[in-house]
DNA sequence: GTCGCATTTGACCAAACGGTCAAAGTCACG
DNA sequence: CGTGACTTTGACCGTTTGGTCAAATGCGAC
């Protein structure tokens, strides 16, 4: 009934539980590949019942992406024009990584939608995410023509800390496939790499 | 009726077409977002008139991932062992990069495929992407001991050249509304930084 | 031209799907 | 404990979907 967190006991703890398992159906299975009775079964619920508490399937999923994206743009938010720019960018990738390790499913869903040529969601994309590059874009740009990092595309350097740090949740399943051992988590690993990666590229060289 | 290239005209000229419009539909949809009939449809044929080339719609997916599997691996074969380890590298950047411009739905199909868990195509991935990976991190490896390339991880920097090259093809939607301008070309930008990423990270500075 | 085989099609089917509805059950609160 | 609002459910509906089938049509070799 209630788009937004529910009022009372009984729908804050059905619209949470909807919403925990739509996150797992459809990042697991993409939009059309769920179903509204897998996301009713994994909440507990009747599938009547959760169309009481959301009026479509659709509606799930746009909840789940709005809610989401702030999320996704925090880590990027939080860099600081005012920091030590290696320092900022080399702490920005780190949340990024950890964001993909504590939200892989999250990560999934995102990359699910845009893959599929983003048909839910491009107005933010064009919105909210371009106002928020173009600004963290202005801000790599004048730590580059202060010299206090190295000169590269600004847009091109997020969209590869995007791809790289996105890169082991999205792909998990052939990253373990091609390291073999199911069991060792990759992602120490990975931070050592990108972090060495970003900073060859970044730190000057005097 | 035939799962591999028919034997008479009107068999190659239908499977031809059949394989066509599916990469189309499925690359923009996934496997459960595509129907039969958008398929037979694109491909100019009835529904029945398709299920008679082929038996079944997975079937037809499990085509299409085979046969551009090798596709996908060919860049990466092409490195040469014996040639100088930047160049090869960098050659290697560059064939990946045309590759999704030139078959950005070659790429989408695979990752729609990664992103949900390799449902249809895993063992391919424990198998022969993992051996020819395993066979070129060593060429890697030996090139970094003998001191022709800085030292990184191999399989990372494998990684890292599959999702930087990838993401301009899988996430063009996300790239493009960022940029702004959807008409201008995004690629020759993604090259040049891509190239000076790797040279940075890899490159002997003596 | 005609015969055998390949090809094509309209009609059809059962299952799965998203969603509705009226009725039953449950909860909070005075 | 009763009452009104909130919650839950089984039965149901129309549509879409993957797939089948028998019959019709087209094609090529003799």
């Amino acid at each position: 009934m209630n788009q937004t967190a529910g009022t009372t006991r009984i729908q804050r703890r059905n619209t949470a539980a909807i919403t925990e398992a739509a996150l797992e159906v459809f990042s697991a299975n993409g939009f059309r590949g769920a179903t509204v009775d897998q996301i009713a079964k994994a909440a507990g619920l009747s599938k009547p019942n959760l169309l009481y508490y959301f009026p479509s399937k659709e509606a799930i999923h746009q909840h789940l992406l709005a809610t989401l994206m702030d999320t996704w743009l925090d880590p990027l938010r939080e860099m600081d024009p005012e920091g030590d720019p290696l320092e900022e960018i080399l702490a920005y990738i780190r949340r990024k990584l950890e964001a993909s390790r504590d939200f892989p499913r999250e990560s999934r869903l995102f990359a699910n939608e845009i893959v599929q040529g983003a048909p839910h969601i491009l107005p933010t994309l064009e919105g909210e995410l371009k106002d928020l590059v173009d600004e963290k874009a202005k801000v790599l740009s004048r730590w580059m023509e202060e010299g206090r990092i190295q000169r590269v595309h600004p847009y091109h350097l997020i969209f590869s800390i995007w791809s790289l740090t996105q890169h082991y949740a999205d792909f998990d399943v052939q990253v373990r496939a091609v390291l073999g051992s199911g069991d060792t988590d990759p992602f120490p690993e990975a931070e050592d790499y990108v972090i060495t990666l970003f900073t060859r590229m970044l730190a000057l060289k005097p």
